[in-house]
DNA sequence: GCAAAAGTGTTACCCATACACCCATGT
DNA sequence: ACATGGGTGTATGGGTAACACTTTTGC
């Protein structure tokens, strides 16, 4: 049987990418200055249309590796964060966008490609505000990757391959806007079977000072039970 | 300035209802036998096409109502869950859809409206196999609910508005599988501030038998920390 | 020597677990 | 009386928090 596919005002799906890192101990955003309206010289997330033959997650594989110049994607987070679909969110037609969250381990200098008029990494406390509602999406992914740290092994994916513990414990301290004690968070990493393995025998000078430290991989384990919770949790009832 | 809004093969762009509660101590689905081709004869998901108007979330709040029939939906939790667009999820045309849970606390037997030829609640167990992609949007919807039981007060959901904590743990009994020490349940729940408030004076019996229970409404807290974790966590590394 | 960061040890306390036990109700 | 479910008490153990201490490097 045949449909009919112009019944209905067309939709446009594009993807949002929130690609995050750190640098300097501050959490990033990468952000591309727009070359055209609306929103001609606002920055906002990196994004484009998905292709007729592509699902969301193809399409935002593929605009990231666009964006970043990256072609080694292994060692990546790519994960959809949630769709985005008021009917006004975009003046020149209903564009439904589904927004991914990206993380990255090291920070390459990104090349304003495609139809991008600029690229950087920009500090997320410094971003606001966005085109679109971009600004939106981009507090909707803080909040996810804050929440995931907890209960999942997804710190490693801001690491590069091999790291230090300080390096894990500095991800926390910097996506949480906390610190951790040393000890303990040492203990609780080790104590979790699968979070991360050794690397036997290598160690690195981490900020130039200090005793060197051990080197750890990624290990295989995703979810982290019990959880390690984010400390100064004032909850206070009506 | 104007834009093409043809440049692209056209995307549909609906919703699928994940519509879950608890009855008779199971985890039940709400589901409709499609009328007609694709997937004649099977059951589905209910959902629908969102309008050029609409957001997701406004489209999936009116099919709930009109499949379910409820016109007040207080107290009901209506949440995103992901959105799947794979290029073949439809033999029709491209339709990406985004999928919403939805848990209501007591099970009014659905009427098949709208374009279903007939609706009704199904154990999850005995649910698949669903048309299109259901099958895999259901298990995440029960992977999601089971998740967040853990971190959030979400259970109340599932519950009339006034109620025992008895039934309560029921809900969690039900959707983690696993049974749960009463008295130890029992401290946390009312450990957790906001998470539920008594109802002065008020108290019922559950089952028929046994000491009449205190009432208690859903209170304004929404995440629960420390979390509620599932029992018999087993977890082997490779 | 001093600062800085890694790594180890120790103690106290919280909290979850696992029970035992009593209470109120219907059959 | 007995079964059933609500409600309370309590001992034990594991894990986290907090802090002291040693080690190894660069300046």
């Amino acid at each position: 049987m045949e449909y009919d596919k112009y019944a209905y005002e067309p939709f446009a799906v594009t993807v949002d990418l929130a690609v995050l890192t750190i640098r300097d101990g501050a959490l990033h955003v990468l952000l591309v200055e727009r070359g055209q309206d609306p929103f001609a010289g606002h920055w906002a997330l990196p994004g484009g249309f998905v292709e007729p033959d592509e699902s969301a997650e193809t399409a935002a594989g593929r605009e990231l590796a666009e964006e970043t110049g990256l072609q080694d994607v292994t060692g990546l987070h790519l994960e959809q964060l949630r769709t985005y679909s008021e009917p006004d969110r975009d003046p020149r037609m209903r564009v439904v966008s589904v927004a991914f969250t990206a993380l990255l381990p090291n920070a390459p200098e990104p090349h304003g490609g495609s139809d991008a008029a600029d690229a950087r990494w920009v500090e997320c406390d410094m971003a606001l505000p966005l085109a679109f509602d971009h600004d939106r999406i981009l507090a909707d992914a803080r909040d996810r990757v804050g929440a995931k740290l907890e209960y999942t092994c997804l710190a490693t994916a801001f690491c590069p391959p091999e790291f230090t513990l300080g390096e894990l414990r500095q991800v926390y301290e910097t996506v949480w806007g906390t610190e951790l004690d040393r000890a303990n968070f040492r203990r609780k990493v080790l104590a979790t079977p699968g979070f991360v393995e050794p690397v036997p025998g290598a160690a690195r000078l981490t900020g130039g000072r200090g005793k060197p430290a051990a080197l750890y991989r990624a290990g295989p384990a995703t979810s982290l039970s019990p959880p390690l919770l984010r400390p100064s949790r004032e909850g206070r009832p009506a």
